[in-house]
DNA sequence: CGAAACAATGAAAAGGTTTGCAGAATGGCG
DNA sequence: CGCCATTCTGCAAACCTTTTCATTGTTTCG
């Protein structure tokens, strides 16, 4: 059997609540009490029972992380991250993998309210609507999707492809694709969107931006789109993720063509494998593990504000208005390698003038 | 405030233990009243408190899974089929990231047993004594690493050393080199093992075999490695891991050397990668995700066999040892890509034999 | 018809902890 | 010297559920 606070009293002659006070609230008890129980406690091995003590403050000391797919290097950072975090918190993480299922994500979502004190919802494939019923049912935060009045910690994706585009057109390119993600995809909307409006705000006049349309977020799905965008015409393609653009340089490979000369190419996420074929990938970091670490500040801002609202009425307001339904945008950076160069079409930069005046 | 089963006892006019009998052990109640209390207790949206639960009954219906580094996709491929069969049996998972470091292992996974009703270690990279004294603290079982008396999960690493020696020889290498991983991993020694006593068991009396050393674990490893490879005069070199093989394959490139024309190279793990490269690694696929649900079962038995053993004395010996202190080795594929050939020395496998005798 | 077995339900204890409240002890100050 | 304030400690309730035991009512069989 387990030893109980209640052994632990016995043993340093004093009652049960001076046990617990000496370990939870030291500065309640006598400094000689309290060092000879916490001795005695440390000595016997007690550990407090965390049922029990959940039972009865109503809190678990844990958290719930729900992934679409934990075998993808992307969530396994992110994941990290929130673990480190809630553990340097005193928390502990429930992990949950919905295997890209919609359906099952809420349900598993409702499962674990029960025994944690709040939910990471990382790169949810369910409904706005969903996502809202939940947040009625818990404290909730949202990673990389952003939902009003939901706590909410994304990447700055608009501003990735701003990047990716920017260079690219100082490099000379101007004809310009863009091989897409899954349609339902939240982050795929976001630098699809990005794409698109580019041409607008920016006044590059003779700039053509092809959108290829949608791909699986694979290595496959960008085999599919390598031709795609070769057909196009244009000297350049952005991938919607590493995977995507990796399966372009290797689908171009296969056709004798070579990146950069023939057709520049760029990812997002910068995964570790970037780095590990030739050319290196020119990509986009996103910080993954900081994202996790924010989720979890998040929540926790959250948890701590419910359990004080119930106490303490008296909250400033702009605390409340600071986590409440906040949206925080994390930074990132393009990593400008090997894959990414000059455009070399017949005649240089001047050709390909030539090539869109042409209308091809 | 949730509902309690307080609530749904007075809400459908019977006790407590009705209630809960009627939800917990259906058979034990009158179909009527179970039917009407089931209703009831849907309606009101109760969910029974765990943490009271737990307390009564010692079980908490959760698991925890330790790991080295989430990051890596091994490991989140292990996790993926832990949190995959746990669901499927009605547990929940807690997940920890050691970050590499064996002295935290042990405190983690020590923090972690007052929470579930057992702990599963994912290549522990603790001591054997540390694990042998927390599985006196708690049902534990082993995935990735051997111990004595302890459940194990493991994969053959000396089969697919042997399946990849075999291939090698079977295209004519007759001088290959063995670029280790990491000096404590309990992986490496098993294939280095392999390595080292497979030219004593086989006939293969011209066969030379050369251990490079021990490097780290990933791509910066290999290309460490790869000089030395090189250097040995070895014409095919077996890498601990896929990422040292990557490693290796990307500075053969950057050398102006090709494989497998120039060297053959394996790897180990089948990570998604090796396809994503040219050549396509040549490698061994192991079964990551079930080895994950395995440790699950494995664990699992243990913990239902702990808490019969408490009531139910009467257990027969050959189902104690079918799980007590079992180990299970889990068949692995040798996976033939691109990244080996038969070796092209000058004048080809007939060179090969000349620079041996030659001493070279 | 009576007794015994049985099925269904309720009362109550138990599980380990936290915490509000009250009592005791100590010290300071008038 | 006496009173009050302060500090420290103990008692007991509360958290929510499961489970044992007892009770009630019903059925079956001799």
């Amino acid at each position: 059997m387990a030893v109980t606070i209640r052994d632990v009293a016995r043993e340093s002659g004093v009652s049960i609540s001076t046990v617990s006070r000496a370990l939870a609230s030291p500065e309640q008890v006598a400094e000689a009490t309290r060092i000879h129980v916490q001795a005695t406690a440390a000595r016997m091995g007690y550990r407090p029972n965390r049922n029990a003590r959940s039972l009865i403050t109503g809190r678990s000391g844990s958290i719930g992380l729900v992934v679409p797919d934990l075998e993808n290097p992307f969530f396994g950072s992110v994941c990290k991250g929130v673990q480190a975090r809630a553990r340097a918190a005193g928390y502990t993480v429930f992990v949950a993998d919905t295997d890209e299922d919609p359906t099952v994500e809420s349900e598993i979502a409702r499962s674990l309210i029960k025994q944690v004190d709040g939910v990471i919802l990382c790169s949810p494939r369910t409904t706005d609507d969903e996502i809202r019923a939940l947040t009625t049912e818990t404290p909730l935060v949202l990673a990389n999707r952003r939902l009003d009045g939901v706590p909410s910690i994304i990447f700055d994706n608009g501003g990735g492809l701003v990047a990716v585009m920017r260079h690219l057109i100082a490099l000379g390119h101007r004809r310009v694709a863009y091989a897409g993600g899954p349609r339902a995809s939240w982050s795929n909307a976001q630098r699809a969107a990005a794409f698109r409006v580019f041409a607008d705000e920016q006044v590059h006049g003779e700039l053509e931006l092809i959108d290829l349309g949608n791909f699986p977020p694979y290595f496959e799905g960008g085999v599919q789109a390598a031709d795609l965008a070769v057909a196009s015409g244009a000297t350049a393609v952005v991938g919607y993720n590493d995977l995507v653009a990796l399966g372009i340089l290797d689908r171009l490979r296969q056709r004798g063509l070579s990146a950069p000369e023939d057709m520049s190419v760029t990812g997002f996420d910068n995964v570790a494998v970037s780095t590990f074929v030739r050319p290196n990938l020119t990509t986009v970091d996103l910080p993954r593990q900081q994202m996790g670490r924010m989720s979890v500040d998040a929540l926790l801002d959250l948890v701590l504000r419910d359990s004080q609202a119930s106490t303490n009425e008296s909250m400033p307001e702009q605390a409340a208005d600071a986590a409440s339904g906040v949206l925080q945008e994390l930074a990132v950076d393009l990593m400008v390698r090997q894959s990414t160069g000059v455009p070399s079409g017949p005649g240089g930069r001047g050709a390909t003038h030539q090539l869109l005046d042409a209308g091809v």
